[in-house]
DNA sequence: CAAACCAATCTGGTTAACCAATTTATTTAA
DNA sequence: TTAAATAAATTGGTTAACCAGATTGGTTTG
């Protein structure tokens, strides 16, 4: 297992060095938005690596929009100049996985928005989806059992009801971090499951009347164990 | 490039249905946490796809930590629940390219909330990264040249000091959406360059000055246009 | 002289063969 | 009978060959 982390470690490497030396080529060549990259085999040829490694930077690279393959053709620099490829290279190479208390905290951020959209733009179906992931979760924690899943798809249909598909995608993003770095300290902690029952029926209550902030304040009584550990902690 | 697209929306929705699949045989075969999933290549034959559609549906999977694929060994349920895994899966069928709206709306959520984080967080170095963003901006405006790519690089530089990876992450995500789908509404119109320089310069000077609440206020003044776009259309 | 045509080449994308590590099955020794 | 040893089969990962479409340069034709 450390093996797989180590290569995963090197293949990550060995990915940012090659973003950063496609930056270079770039700036070198002084390419402008619609010019086209030299060839995958030949930057491989080049770069001295595989050409799927090259092929996975490039993706990587597509994926932030500073890129776009066109096939049997080739790979151009997006409409966007040289002077913002570079600083969001910087950034792509800067940025590691996240540290937990990142991810609370932009957690916390997402989901007192989402509970106040929720409130506003709620269809019935949304609200019976909530419903339904509510009853399930307090159905759990009545007979002793492990909430957590249901605890999760509870917040989850609250962000579907928020109609903001973008801020739903980050919620989904930030989910498996969430869990696996921090299965201690989950929101709903099982000590205080029958708390968090009242929680997320007050919660559900200002969705279902439509009460824009009174969904946010639910929400944010419901975070503040996690608020506290997020902005008490002098790290 | 018509077909390039097509081609790709074929691709998607392959990988959508073997994600489906993929869901369909969890739940068939009750797979648990930590159980092992049939070969990639057992599954390619089941699903009649080649080997590599699987790979990147596992990929996909993976990077919401619902599988883990390990070398020479198999490709595991996470550690997370049937229920779970249902939810997050029908979420990541369903969750189509983002409406603009979504991402507008979203990215004056993070703005708002990077503004007030740089305020209390920022370095001094940070603060000159930010400086330095300013001037170049305020230089590309004053000479008439077009200073999108500079605007954005100022945004970039708050979040880098706002201290919280997932957010600087998230914006870079968005970033792309918000250039390509919205190039004429862009944050600062150039005929309003000018405001725009004082706008920024009166953000810079609240997270200079340390002032979260200012800075808040100032960066939400700076997307006026944009929140009155974002929540006064009916569409 | 210009436009149309064509074949050779080059492109990103895809597939199939290969690899090393692991797991499982079989054999062997105590 | 059991456990250690070993060989065979299986695994995800990687590489190299192949593909169809696009590009390019030269040639031909009107």
């Amino acid at each position: 297992m450390k093996l797989e982390i180590l290569t995963k470690n090197e293949n990550q490497e060995i990915q940012k060095k090659i973003i950063s030396q496609i930056r270079d080529l770039i700036n070198y060549k002084n390419l402008e938005p619609g010019d086209k990259l030299p060839s995958e085999r030949s930057l491989s040829e080049k770069f001295e690596v595989s050409r799927g490694n090259i092929r996975e930077a490039i993706q990587k690279l597509e994926f932030y929009g500073l890129l776009n393959s066109i096939p049997q053709s080739g790979t151009f620099v997006a409409n966007i100049g040289v002077i913002a490829m570079n600083g969001m290279i910087e950034d792509i190479l800067r940025l590691e996985d996240p540290e937990f208390k990142s991810l609370v905290e932009t957690r916390i951020l997402l989901e007192l928005k989402t509970a106040r959209l929720a409130a506003l733009r709620r269809t019935d179906d949304d609200l019976k989806l909530i419903k339904e992931a509510l009853d399930a979760y307090a159905d759990k924690v009545i007979k002793g059992e492990d909430a957590v899943q249901e605890d999760l798809l509870f917040h989850l249909a609250i962000a579907k009801a928020s109609g903001n598909s973008t801020m739903n995608t980050f919620m989904l993003i930030i989910t498996p971090g969430i869990i696996t770095n921090f299965e201690k300290y989950h929101v709903c902690d099982s000590n205080q499951a029958f708390l968090g029952i009242q929680e997320h029926t007050d919660i559900y209550e200002a969705i279902k009347t439509q009460n824009p902030k009174l969904a946010k304040a639910k929400m944010k009584a419901h975070f503040k164990m996690l608020y506290q550990y997020c902005y008490n902690q002098k790290d």
